[in-house]
DNA sequence: CATGAATGAGACTTCATTCAT
DNA sequence: TATGAATGAAGTCTCATTCAT
């Protein structure tokens, strides 16, 4: 006879411990909540995780690698820097269609926590910036790009107006009916881009 | 023989917790790190706040009214809407050169804490979100932006730049002696604004 | 011009005290909750008492003291003994109809608290029981109660069971309208000396 | 070999409670102190209640629905009103004898503190009365007692006096010693009862 | 792997009391 | 007398983490 499936413990802790953390936020979730969330006893929490902060710090680096992946492979890619930025936010605005909870957790807890757990993941933070601003200084090399704007400074209000706009949209800032997803990437292209294109 | 000046102990605690809260959070502060800071009795905070939180909440809206009061004069004042914002992006700014830690306890602890202590501010905040985009409005109706971008959409993307902005100070992403605060006004200016005007 | 007549601003702070320790009971009434009720600034409490305790024991002692010259006066007046244990409760069932919340007070804080401020007043509370007693001894004595009870026994019940009437009042277990204080007396006395009388 | 009997922890803390809170008082025992006395954790207290008052409560509850049960069972069973009243009278002694300290805790902070935590228990401590009342109606009805004494009136003078007499003993007002508890409940009944019934 | 009882440090808040004016 | 700001000890409750089974 075939064994169950396996079911795995862990996956189930992680994946409740982002809807408690949506719901709740970090510091308001306490580490029973996550057990009984994912239906396990709370000490199995401590059998995978050395602790509470590990288990967001889990959640973060397994997605926000991702993020770093697809931006430096967009890199890596033909297209212009309009087109690579086009993709970039393409990529986060998907991101957040694709797991509103995940990333509302992300943003709200550690990237724009930075005085807390953000502290700990400055260097992958900024391995975004620095990437996205690579794209940037490879624009004003080839001439798309108007050279007065500092890369990362460019970089830094690309990234700072998208997650704004999804800030927006986790706290119904913006009705997230109104502003179709899939337009906003253009919106965000179009608002940071035209401003760093020479004319 | 004039009376010796009377040492304001509720302004003490505030500005004690200004510091105390940008050193180490306000999660991380202690109500004795508050006091010790301000050099009165541990009670004493509790004489004239209801909770830690009030100390909080009371430092915010100090200050956001000011940035409110600063927004909404600007747009009665003359001045093209692209003028308009650039007075809005120095006000921040120069709220940020004037006293840093204040502004980082307030973007960190309130603005970008939103599901936490910036749930009780999200009105004031969204006010600041729609005087911007009140501005972003006449600009599209005089001609001076294109319409093709939402008012609000594009009052976050400006507001998130800032923002970003302050939060690399902040946290050391940007050199703060790099950019000049000076000129960092013009660059988010120019950065959005370039790309709002019609061409 | 007459000098306005001074307001005895002791007397104001016992009068809300037992407003306030009626309404909420001792431990649940602070200082400043007696200073506000009275009208007065929180620190002339302690100009007067040297402690909150101080407020209770005042307001217990100076009604106590007169149900204790109550209880001794009727027991040198002439009357049969059951006459004299009418007096008693008649006394105090009046005090508790002309001073509802002082009598409350007085027997919620006091009286039956007897192992917090009861503890200090055990002395004089004890006094009573034995004026009580001595009044049943004397009827015994007579022959007009039947000796096979013990008188401090005797007087505990009687003091046990007008109490509990009281309280019954107090807390609403009994309607206060049902029955007619003006009877209630006759009804301890009837049904604790039916039972003391020899027949 | 057989499994060690699981030490039962949680009776273990309602065990010490009842010593410590019938030694210092409700009000002065910390928490630290029930469990230091029951020789556990501190956490463990609220592990297993939610607070000191729901430990008052459960030891409250725990006896009090026993004192219920044995009135209603004793008013079932054959035998005059006068009879049930003495075996109620009976259980109430025996249980104080046989439990000292849980009596003193019940009567001192519970029944006797109607304002405080007693006013959680006023339905069950009123059920009491009620019970007790329902044997006075009863012994009313068939000509065992006078009727012109209220029920509820007679119920709350019989308990009073009982509960009177226990703070007697409790505070040492009566000598424990000197009247025998095996006699205190006919004395009980033979003050009350002989003046209940008609003659 | 899994369970959940047990631990105990830590922080907030309350409030009686003091004291300078 | 009168005021109310200032003090600081004390105690409840929370909850992350450990551990025995």
């Amino acid at each position: 006879m075939a064994k169950a499936p396996p079911i795995d413990k862990r996956r189930q802790i992680l994946d409740a411990a982002i809807r408690v953390f949506a719901r709740q936020g970090f510091h308001a979730t306490r580490v029973s909540d996550i057990a009984d969330e994912a239906g396990v006893a709370y000490g199995l929490v401590y059998h995978y995780f050395k602790s509470k902060e590990e288990v967001l710090n889990e959640l973060f680096s397994e997605r926000w690698s991702l993020l770093l992946a697809a931006i430096e492979e967009t890199d890596q890619q033909e297209g212009s820097p309009r087109e690579k930025l086009g993709a970039v936010a393409a990529f986060i605005v998907d991101s957040y269609r694709h797991d509103p909870e995940l990333m509302k957790v992300i943003i709200v807890e550690v990237t724009r926590a930075a005085n807390s757990f953000g502290r700990t993941h400055l260097p992958e933070i900024r391995r975004a910036y620095e990437s996205i601003a690579k794209i940037v200084v490879e624009g004003q090399e080839e001439g798309a790009f108007r050279r007065d704007i500092d890369p990362i400074f460019a970089s830094m209000s690309f990234y700072g107006a998208i997650e704004q706009l999804l800030s927006g949209w986790i706290f119904e800032l913006i009705p997230a009916s109104g502003t179709d997803f899939q337009q906003a990437k253009d919106l965000v292209v179009a608002t940071i881009c035209d401003g760093l294109e020479p004319r």
